[in-house]
DNA sequence: GATTTCACTCGCACACTGTACGATAGCCTC
DNA sequence: GAGGCTATCGTACAGTGTGCGAGTGAAATC
């Protein structure tokens, strides 16, 4: 069968002889350059220039742009630690997976854009993967359920950070503190609720509060609710006796085709 | 005080008088480029051929690039429809909501990388962000929290489903169907976890189950996980009597440097 | 020691991108 | 007819990723 996964991961690496350019100072480069300027300041013209080499000597240590983005993914990756299961509670350390998850992503803010999307099968990514399923497997999940706890978390963190990274890179841009930034958005955004007075009136009151700690509010939020909601799992999994106390069916079939809405049902 | 969110909603639009090519056009041979080749295959040119029109003349009609992804973007929340709070409860709400917005991305999967980063003030989304926010209150949320639910609840979904679009994008071009995709990519998964042999052994299981399936319960579980942390703060709300019933303090203190990890507490 | 081989570097060129600019053309009002 | 406005579009510029082939130096082979 044909081999349809292609990344760096998967063909071996060019024998190293005597590089004067060599893979790792490349990856450190480019993260430089990535960190420092964001996404778009990443040429292959750029790296080369800052490494002191011509252009197109990369394309030696690696085939492709993209694979050199699988790399930089990599070491990322790198950064999302997890707790060992001997160390603290399954609880604990997904939560504290999670804040780590959100401060490396504050350090690196241009992956968020990769995550989910490039292969993450590198030796970086693979070790992570292996914590967060030993962790949900000392929680007491079983089978796939370790795999959709995992998912569900990193999947949870990825979507509440996206849009926090695009306000901090606004801040960036603009040089104004959040609270500024906040004031001088607010006029665009009551004319844009003009249709919708409820909303206009959610914000005009936001002008008030500091605009950090809500966000901070609402990562904590939503991800004690995931939390909780594993938890209630968990629980009922344990005695299988107490029931949900809930009227409506909560499944949709899952069986029919993928993602097909559960329909409405009156309550 | 300057205005710092520039989008193509805060500035008027040119006054149409006779356009033989108009900004409705545009967006929809946008939509149809994007739909069926994808991101990439969106060039001005590309548009412009498809238009029969010079490629200059859209930028009569939209200032950039980016301004006229803002109007496609905006018809995609368009087709993210909320149920209304006299028709169905709220969990049904939320649930049909998830699972909508799931078809539309599936639908439109180059959106991905543009919610949450790209301005989302357009009157689609306005009406969406109402609907949502209008749904919560009537669960009994109040306050900040209605936007907490709503933003988390839009987190999660976009963050499972971005790697479900990777995954089809990769059907796609390899032409292959989800098992036999899986099927093929098994000995390099399996290759990437050689140290981690629980991993293996996960992985090697992965190639006997229906991946489709495996995916939509994932889904599910996750919608579950965080519509019970929700209701069970509801609950929790209405008699705040009731107590959590687990040891350790669930809040890492909101207020300070926002995003820290809440440390590792021994279990 | 001479020759060949191979790891590695790099300049050039190609096809492509977004879009600024200025030249047109048709229409409306004076 | 003159001038101004809406609208279209050709050309040009600076930038992109990368294929190709020529060049370099050191190690391996004869």
């Amino acid at each position: 069968m044909k081999e349809h996964l292609s990344s760096v991961w998967t063909r071996e690496r060019r024998a190293a002889k005597s590089p004067t350019l060599g893979r790792a100072q490349i990856v450190r480069a480019a993260m430089e350059l990535l960190d420092a300027e964001g996404l778009d300041a990443l040429s292959m013209r750029r790296l080369g220039a800052r490494l002191g080499s011509g252009t197109t000597s990369i394309y030696w240590h690696v085939a492709n742009k993209d694979e050199l983005l699988e790399l930089v993914l990599d070491e990322v990756y790198g950064e999302f630690t997890v707790l060992s299961v001997q160390e603290t509670t399954w609880r604990n350390a997904a939560t504290s997976f999670a804040y780590g998850i959100r401060q490396a992503l504050f350090r690196h803010p241009w992956v968020i854009g990769f995550i989910g999307t490039t292969p993450a099968i590198g030796p970086n990514a693979m070790r992570m993967m292996s914590g967060l399923v030993a962790t949900f497997d000392h929680a007491g999940f079983r089978g796939l359920d370790q795999d959709y706890a995992a998912s569900t978390l990193m999947a949870y963190v990825f979507g509440v950070t996206a849009p926090e990274l695009s306000w901090r890179s606004m801040l960036d841009r603009t040089g104004l503190t959040s609270n500024e930034l906040n004031a001088s958005i607010q006029p665009t955004l009551e004319k844009a609720a003009a249709d919708h007075p409820e909303l206009a009136a959610r914000y005009a009151e936001f002008r008030r509060m500091d605009v950090d700690t809500a966000r901070a509010l609402n990562f904590e939020f939503g991800l004690t609710c995931f939390l909780d909601g594993l938890e209630a799992r968990l629980n009922r999994a344990a005695s299988p006796l107490a029931s949900r106390g809930r009227a409506e069916p909560d499944t949709p079939a899952a069986g029919d085709e993928a993602g097909n809405a559960p329909g409405r049902r009156r309550g």
